[in-house]
DNA sequence: GCGGAATTTGAAGGTTCATTCAGAAAATGG
DNA sequence: CCATTTTCTGAATGAACCTTCAAATTCCGC
């Protein structure tokens, strides 16, 4: 098998990771070990405590969204078409979505746990600068005539992302991905003026 | 001092609220009960379970919530201000007020409980409709211009509050009460093609 | 396959928790 | 002011929790 020294943190963080999921940001140990199939003295083992090991996995969720996002449009050209692309990798496939289950249960404690508070904080303003990167661009070719300042309409799309995440989270009835994404680029057509026409996915 | 039924009930329910705010949607009934100055027994005195009092707990939450923001609009006559002071009221005064702390630490944990889910989208709903009503008066008045249908608009406007709600929560460095404000009239503006103009509060 | 290192278990210690309940305390009302 | 009801406590119960640690097990290079 040869696991390495870092494969099996990783195993671990993965646990984690599920554990928050199902059972929110207060997890507790044992629910972490069962995830894993071990017990809480072989966690422990790992890391000096419950919470270093919760930070790090739960930092490891916000890196892997912002990567993913990030990968989502490589190798587009058009800003529009990024701006697309990014608007809908931002929101949860549907309501089973466990990053984003995770994500919501996170900002839920980030009033009690000041690190939960600063992480999301930086990825927020992380998510912005992306979008502001986009907006600029795409001002400056003159694809885009921008309404506002690209930080404000960067600050509203995320807004907009991590509402609806929530929202799909709580199983709305009528809002699902597709839903959600219309509705935020509803709004970036009328910040952009661009008509923002979404390219039918074409099937492999 | 005659405490009512009634009364004593609240004061509970108010101890309650408290303790979700400090210890999350997951409090445990020790902590309710320091909160309420009592023991635990004293508490499932009046409620069956932990459970039961708490859903109520966080419901009376979200009525007082709403029957704020309809009360802030009452004696308004115009649209436009009506739409100015409903953004105004759907966000935190400050990152400490307690009834937004509440509702995020619900919305984290409405994917594990679907009770809170159902509470959540419920209220969600409701605000929704609460914009659309303004959002239609104005435009039958031919005060807004709406770019989209109703709902499109509410939808967005109540998600942006919600966003900006646990922005502020998570102590968002420059995402203060007016700046949340000004990046939802922002969108307002767009959407409504109104100028949407803050009247200065006059002093009492 | 051997030996040392890495990993995991399982038990123990010491808290803490939700819930039940008998009885004390306080309020009520006649 | 006594009897009754309401309210609350404090103890008891049984379970779960985090952490530590010695011992058992597994892993891996050689």
């Amino acid at each position: 098998m040869a696991n390495g020294r870092q494969q099996r943190r990783e195993r671990l963080l993965a646990a984690a990771q599920r554990a928050v999921v199902m059972h929110g940001a207060d997890v507790r140990l044992k629910d972490i070990a069962d995830m894993a199939g071990l017990t809480s003295g072989a966690i422990l083992y790992h890391f000096p405590d419950v919470q270093t090991l919760l930070v790090e996995a739960n930092r490891a969720v916000m890196e892997r969204f912002l990567d993913n996002r990030v990968r989502a449009v490589q190798g587009l050209s058009s800003p529009a078409e990024k701006l697309v692309v990014t608007v809908a990798s931002g929101l949860p496939r549907d309501s089973d979505d466990d990053d984003v289950k995770l994500l919501c249960a996170l900002g839920g404690a980030a009033s009690r746990y000041p690190v939960y508070a600063a992480m999301l904080t930086a990825l927020y303003d992380r998510q912005v600068a992306m979008y502001q990167i986009i907006l600029e661009s795409g001002a400056a070719s003159g694809t885009f005539t921008l309404q506002h300042d690209s930080q404000t309409i960067g600050r509203n799309i995320v807004a907009l992302e991590d509402a609806y995440g929530y929202r799909m989270a709580a199983r709305h009835a009528t809002i699902d991905h597709a839903v959600a994404t219309e509705l935020i680029l509803d709004y970036a057509r009328l910040a952009t003026s661009h008509p923002l026409d979404v390219p039918a996915t074409v099937p492999a």
